[in-house]
RNA sequence: GGCGCGUUCGUCUAGUGGCUUAGGACGCCGCCCUCUCAAGGCGGAGAUCACGGGUUCGACCCCCGUACGCGCUACCA
């Protein structure tokens, strides 16, 4: 347990829509929060105005309401450090920026674009590192006044000193160590105004009084300029923690292409929250035991950010299935019973009513069948409407010339039942099987195709039961019109 | 190219020097249950612990090297 309480934060850009690696990445900042009774603060990093998406922010924060990891202080929720949209924190880095240049730790740079690409084709052909060359640096107050006063364009850059060893932390990865003649005057200030996410991200973190730094992999790189920023400011570092990637199948990072990668992607195929939750948050870590099923509250109370693992995990979407499955059949009557109907409203059967009582009966005879909710309306269509033809194979099989007169004989017991009991649909069975001398195989084939049209589904009795002895009756005698070999 | 990270069944993983003839889960296969399909139960195949050297009485676990994979190397995050 971390004794003071921890302020974590997702801080993803608004290029699209959340990703399932930002889901895991949220997830983790939010488990680690709930757990050590810290805060989960979401910000929004639209530094980059070429990426912006327009509504992305809205979307990630619904798709983050949908998921239920409810952050504590953050974009659309307010909080003591706001904004915590960074494009409204604007004067923030560049008085920021501004103080560092004061310091010496940061330079004003005029480059052209030219120059730079021409620098580093210089640098590529002597195989050399690809690296600012300082030029600016050397530029007189008085240069740098008169520049700004032309209204050169200028980016601020961060003035890395040389011949050092930059010692990384990380939770996750042990002791990282980086020599800092191999990182660039990296800039800071765009000139555009805008910060880069180095800079901006520093800053922010320390105004939002992050003790936590937990994200991806990608950033670890990149980590030792950070490292430069607190220290030059002399900021208090947090803590850093490094994520495994999520991986492609080919082991290449999670891209589109191969699959789904937008969280709303899955929300739409009909998974479960929960199971993608429960799956994600199995995606590079473990408690240590043998659990695989998961709900929110039990990652909390169990969630260890040393027991994160090192390696990328490939996304397997089976697994995700299987567990979807298994939260499916955890589900209560009503919230099977919600899920169902809110999923028929987008199907053909959206018109037809049917009562609660019905679907409930419907759910408990398919629920062990299905993956997915909308599986159920998939795979027992027979439940929402007539047959519309039998499977010619099992026809073949099942259907014998004898098994006409053989159903009108259980019709006949049908037609006196006095309810449409289980039971009664058992016994009228077998009584017609005996009568003939034969196994109850013989009938309950020809008339589960009757029925359903199809060769598998719930117990043959259930199937009855539910659509009901008049249904019943009804479809038994109009495949024997309609089936004829 | 440089820098960094990683490498246990197909996949997710357990494993922190002897308890390991490497355990679990998904998927796959078989059996049981059974009117079918599932679910459930039982069982099976599947990992020379990337490779090569050390250290040690003993290494998946510690050290070194190599290979491979991935990430970063932008006025993108």
């Amino acid at each position: 347990m971390i004794s003071e309480n921890p302020r974590v934060r997702f801080a993803p850009s608004p290029t699209g829509y959340l990703h399932v690696g930002g889901l895991r990445t949220a997830l983790y900042n939010y488990l680690f929060a709930k757990h050590n009774n810290g805060s989960f603060i979401l910000r929004i990093e639209d530094t980059d105005r070429n990426r912006f998406v327009e509504g992305a922010v809205e979307n990630l924060i619904s798709t983050l309401k949908w998921i239920g990891l409810d952050f504590d202080e953050g974009q659309g929720k307010g909080g003591d450090c706001g904004p915590y949209m960074q494009s409204e924190r604007l004067d923030i880095y560049k008085k920021y920026a501004d103080e560092l240049v004061n310091k010496n730790r940061a330079y004003y740079c005029f480059c052209s674009a030219e120059r730079l690409t021409a620098l580093r084709e210089e640098q590529q052909k002597n195989k050399q590192q690809g690296m600012y060359d300082k030029h600016c640096l050397h530029l007189s107050k008085e240069e740098v006044q008169e520049n700004l006063a032309k209204g050169l364009p200028y980016v601020i850059r961060l003035n890395v000193e040389k011949g050092k060893q930059i010692v990384i932390n990380d939770v996750i990865r042990g002791v990282v160590e980086f020599h800092s003649d191999i990182i660039d005057d990296q800039v800071l200030l765009k000139s555009d105004g805008y910060p880069t996410y180095h800079l901006a991200n520093v800053i922010d973190d320390h105004m939002m009084k992050i003790t936590h730094v937990i994200r991806g992999e990608e950033w670890l790189s990149s980590t030792p300029k950070h490292i430069l920023l607190y220290e030059y400011f002399g900021w208090e570092k947090p803590v850093f923690a490094h994520l495994p990637l999520l991986l492609n199948p080919d082991k290449s990072k999670l891209s589109k292409r191969q699959g789904d990668v937008a969280v709303e992607d899955y929300k739409a195929k009909g998974y479960l929250k929960e199971a993608l939750l429960n799956f994600v948050a199995l995606l590079g870590w473990t408690a240590g035991d043998d659990q695989e099923f998961y709900y929110l509250d039990e990652l909390v109370s169990k969630f260890d950010l040393n027991r994160v693992n090192k390696s990328g995990a490939v996304f397997n979407v089976e697994k995700l299935n299987w567990l979807n499955g298994e939260h499916l059949r955890k589900k209560s009557q009503i919230q099977l019973l919600e899920l169902l109907k809110d999923h028929l409203l987008t199907t053909v059967y959206k018109d037809n009513s049917y009562s609660d009582k019905y679907l409930i009966e419907v759910i408990e005879s398919m629920k062990e069948r299905v993956l997915f909710i909308h599986e159920i309306a998939e795979k027992a269509p027979y439940f929402f409407e007539t047959p519309s033809g039998y499977d010619e194979a099992l026809l073949k099989k099942r259907w014998k010339p004898e098994t006409p007169s053989q159903l009108n004989k259980l019709l006949e017991r049908f037609e006196k039942l006095e309810n449409s009991d289980k039971e009664g649909f058992e016994i009228a069975l077998k009584q017609t099987v005996e009568e003939f001398n034969t196994g109850v195989g013989t009938l309950i084939h020809p008339v589960r195709l009757a029925v359903s049209g199809i060769g598998n589904g719930p117990g043959l009795y259930d199937i009855l039961h539910i659509i009901g002895k008049d249904e019943t009756i009804k479809r038994i005698k109009t495949a024997l019109n309609k089936i004829s070999i």
